[in-house]
DNA sequence: CGGGATCCCCCGCGATACTG
DNA sequence: CAGTATCGCGGGGGATCCCG
């Protein structure tokens, strides 16, 4: 706990100042899910398990294709989920989550409560800065 | 595009996740600590109080005064902090973090939490990607 | 069908200079 | 000290074409 003044939330002092170099591992994680697309894959392989390129395509809307690949071979890389190519013709693709990119979801879903449970402040806020100003 | 409506699949509402579409509460929380200032800040801040623009700029390493300012601003406007200025000569500025900043404190601890368990997993993985191709 | 390669545009961001 | 204003570029990302 905090060596200096009580009331601090834990979990930040043990690691000293490194989250302020850009090689620190919440920074790393802060770059991964922060990428729209990759927190949007994951959620949607979370829920629907094993999918397709093209239904993970048509379930993310908005995504081009060359983002969607690079999201998703980024996610291979850093061994979030697994890419099994079905040399059949036509080509088939599945996507599906690996147990350590599962290991994500309950972090996006305490990003997820944390929204619902706060966002309308930060609304409420913006009308109130944006009103005076 | 734009925001089109979002056309996906029946089933998501129900399952909590309404993270397809751009104005998501999710989203938005995402665009805000994705930001790699903003995050760092509200770290900066939850661990030593209040804070002048001076010590932000110094503890946050590598920070351009442009965006540490225009992030600042940004989470001004949200709600997260607090931006007082003391009309000395010269003048002084404080910052610190509101009620509604520290409850982002908690949520950054748990994204702290995951990377330090299982980044090293994550390190393994891209190496063992990237020696195979 | 699932991408790779290419072109190109936009704007985020740093650097610099100036002010109350 | 704590900003604002302006300029310039680099690269992230969309659009397009093509291929196995």
């Amino acid at each position: 706990m905090g060596t200096t003044t009580a009331e601090r939330p834990s979990g930040f002092e043990q690691s000293g100042f490194d989250a302020f170099t850009a090689l620190c591992p919440s920074r790393r994680l802060l770059d991964t899910i922060g990428d729209k697309w990759v927190s949007l894959a994951i959620v949607a392989l979370g829920l629907r398990g094993p999918l397709r390129y093209s239904e993970l395509a048509s379930q993310i809307e908005g995504v081009s294709q060359k983002m969607l690949t690079q999201s998703l071979r980024k996610m291979e890389r850093d061994g979030l989920l697994t890419r099994t190519v079905t040399p059949s013709v036509p080509v088939r693709t599945d996507y599906e989550l690996t147990p350590l990119g599962q290991t994500l979801l309950p972090v996006l879903a305490h990003l997820k409560e944390w929204a619902e449970d706060h966002m309308a402040e930060v609304d409420e806020a913006r009308t109130a800065y944006d009103s005076k100003v």
